[in-house]
DNA sequence: ATGGCGAGACAATCTCGA
C-alpha cells in the first residue's frame, strides 16, 4: 500500500516538529509540503534526513516553496510548470511505483477581480497546458496540492456567505474544472459524497472549533491512478493542539 | 462592514495568507 499525503504546513520551521511527529506516526510513502515559506539554504534538511527520508526541495524566501518528502529516492522531473515564474509552486517527481506525482501551491487570490485573481487563473490555465504535454489521460498521475479553491458547496462551511467570494467563484471553479476535466478524479470523494468535510480552518474566530472551513486541499488521481485508490481521509487531529498549520494533511492509500 | 490569527522580514510595524 503507497501512502500519499497533502499537507500545507505554512512554514517548515514553525512545523519541524509536527513533520517528524506525523512521519513517525504516519509513515508516509509520500508527504507532499507546500508553503515552506523558506529558501532551500533554510530547510531543515539534517533534521528531515535523521527520520530516513529524502527531500524532494523548491523553496523560496519568506513565500510559498514546495518540497515532496519520500521514502525512497526519487527523480525531481520540474520545478514549477512554467519555468519563467519566479513563485515556487509546483515539484513533479517520478516515483519508483509507476506513477508520476505532483506537488502544487495554486496562488491564494486574494479577492475576486483583482490582479493576483488574474495571475491565479492563469496559473491554472498554465497546469492544464503543462499536463497535456507531458502526460496522456491513460498515465497514472497523481496530482495533489493545497488548490486554494473548493470545488462545490458541499466544500464550504456557508455557501450563501461565500458565494462568489475568493476560493468559491465561478470562474475559479471553472478553471479549477477546465484543468480536472482532462481527466483527473477527485479522490476524496470516490468515497465521501457528505458536505462539511474541511482541510482548511482560519485561525481566527474559532474556526476549527465551529468547523467553519474549507475543503481546498485535493488529491487528484488519473483514472488508472484512481482505480487503485482505497481510501482518503482528513487528519483533523493535526489540527489541533500547539501551533498547528492551519490545514489539515489530506491522507490518500492506493494499492499500486 | 471590519477584523480577528499566525508567519516572515526586519528591527516597529509592515505584507500576506484564505
Amino acid at each position: 500500500m503507497i501512502k500519499v499525503v497533502t499537507w500545507n504546513v505554512n512554514s517548515i520551521n514553525s512545523r519541524l516538529e509536527r513533520v517528524k511527529a506525523f512521519l513517525e506516526r504516519e509513515s508516509p510513502d509520500f508527504l507532499c509540503l507546500q508553503e515552506l515559506k523558506c529558501s532551500e539554504d533554510k530547510y531543515p534538511l539534517e533534521s528531515i534526513t535523521a527520520t530516513g527520508y529524502h527531500s524532494a526541495i523548491f523553496g523560496q524566501k519568506a513565500y510559498n516553496g514546495v518540497a515532496i518528502l519520500s521514502k525512497k529516492p526519487v527523480e525531481i522531473l520540474f520545478r514549477n510548470f512554467d519555468p519563467d515564474d519566479d513563485a515556487s509552486r509546483s515539484i513533479t517527481i517520478r516515483t519508483p511505483f509507476g506513477f508520476d506525482l505532483i506537488n502544487a501551491y495554486v496562488p491564494n487570490g486574494q479577492a475576486v477581480g483583482t490582479e493576483k485573481y488574474a495571475y491565479k487563473l492563469a496559473w491554472l490555465k498554465k497546469a492544464k497546458k503543462f499536463v497535456q504535454q507531458h502526460w496522456t489521460p491513460s498515465d497514472k498521475l497523481v496530482f495533489v496540492g493545497d488548490f486554494n479553491i473548493a470545488p462545490d458547496d458541499r466544500d464550504v462551511y456557508d455557501p450563501v456567505a461565500w458565494k462568489e467570494h475568493i476560493h468559491c467563484s465561478a470562474g475559479e471553479r471553472t478553471a479549477l474544472n477546465d484543468l480536472v476535466s482532462i481527466g483527473f478524479i477527485d479522490s476524496f470523494r470516490m468515497h465521501d459524497q457528505s458536505s462539511g468535510v474541511f482541510s482548511w480552518w482560519d485561525y481566527r474566530e474559532l474556526s476549527f472549533a465551529r468547523n467553519k472551513g474549507l475543503r481546498i486541499d485535493l488529491i487528484y488521481a488519473t483514472p488508472l491512478a484512481a482505480a487503485s485508490c482505497r481510501s482518503v481521509r482528513i487528519d483533523k487531529d493535526e489540527r489541533r493542539g500547539d501551533k498547528p498549520s492551519d490545514h489539515a494533511p489530506v491522507i490518500a492509500t492506493f494499492d499500486f
